[in-house]
DNA sequence: TATTGTTATACTCTATAACTATA
DNA sequence: TATAGTTATAGAGTATAACAATA
């Protein structure tokens, strides 16, 4: 077995690289967290979410979105307030500051996406968006099963 | 932008994943840090070998690989000395213990890869390869340009 | 009694830089 | 003076579970 042609490991590198490029710009240019990233991301449609929407889409666990979103609406990007249908729970939605911030950034990190796509013809983006899926999905399965 | 389609994300996503069904391998059942277990697979061809090597073949910062093979040392899964050429660095090399811990290892982690893999026909896994290599070619040169 | 989200805590990782020993 | 590797330390991130409010 060699490493560096051990799946996972290279899946490992390549996230961290293509992380990092994207972090440069939500950490360094903007101070935001991976988690408040990704709240942010999925908040942009502008409609009210509930926390669990939150997990589930930004693959975050409630702790994470608990504080990820308490530290935005302290920064006053978003919006929180208690959902009338189950007063345990939240709903939250981006302010225009939020929105604003989202604006300046979604060109930047597409760019950065753009710039990596550029190197995959029309056939490899096609068939890495279908093995990204598949893979993923066997790997969720691998792991629940132990 | 939706961030569920969003490359960076997805692969983070996938990566988080697939490093997980490794982990459980080398850290539930056999005690390893990830970090133990890059530098256990990276002297498997049983050569001696300085840190600087163990750094570049396993995407490892030097502390790191100073902090894991120290207590790999301890563990009794590799020998360190001297380099005779240069005194101030290491030769490092598994111990018959390291390779049998590593024997121990490698068909379960391959059994999990070719899981992975088999979801995968011929031309994806092809056209995997030369995407994972461009893509992670042109994520190091954005982080570089920053 | 179960669920949603919060808080507390301990633990691991990471990043930075100072340090030593050799070169 | 520069380099290889080590140590120290602080900060960030992670995991676990206990907890309050509501269902």
């Amino acid at each position: 077995m060699r490493l560096a042609d051990f799946l996972p490991y290279r899946i490992a590198v390549l996230a961290e690289q293509s992380s990092q490029c994207i972090a440069q710009v939500y950490a360094e240019r903007f101070g935001l967290t991976r988690d408040e990233w990704r709240v942010l991301a999925n908040l942009a449609d502008g409609t009210w979410k509930r926390t669990a929407q939150l997990l589930e889409e930004g693959a975050l666990e409630k702790m994470q979105v608990s504080r990820a979103t308490q530290r935005m609406e302290r920064n006053g990007l978003i919006e929180r307030k208690h959902d009338a249908e189950d007063r345990r729970g939240w709903l939250m939605r981006l302010t225009p500051e939020g929105v604003g911030l989202y604006r300046k950034m979604v060109p930047i990190v597409l760019a950065r996406e753009a710039f990596l796509l550029e190197a995959l013809d029309e056939d490899e983006r096609r068939t890495l968006d279908d093995v990204l899926r598949k893979l993923e999905q066997r790997a969720r399965q691998l792991v629940r099963q132990g």
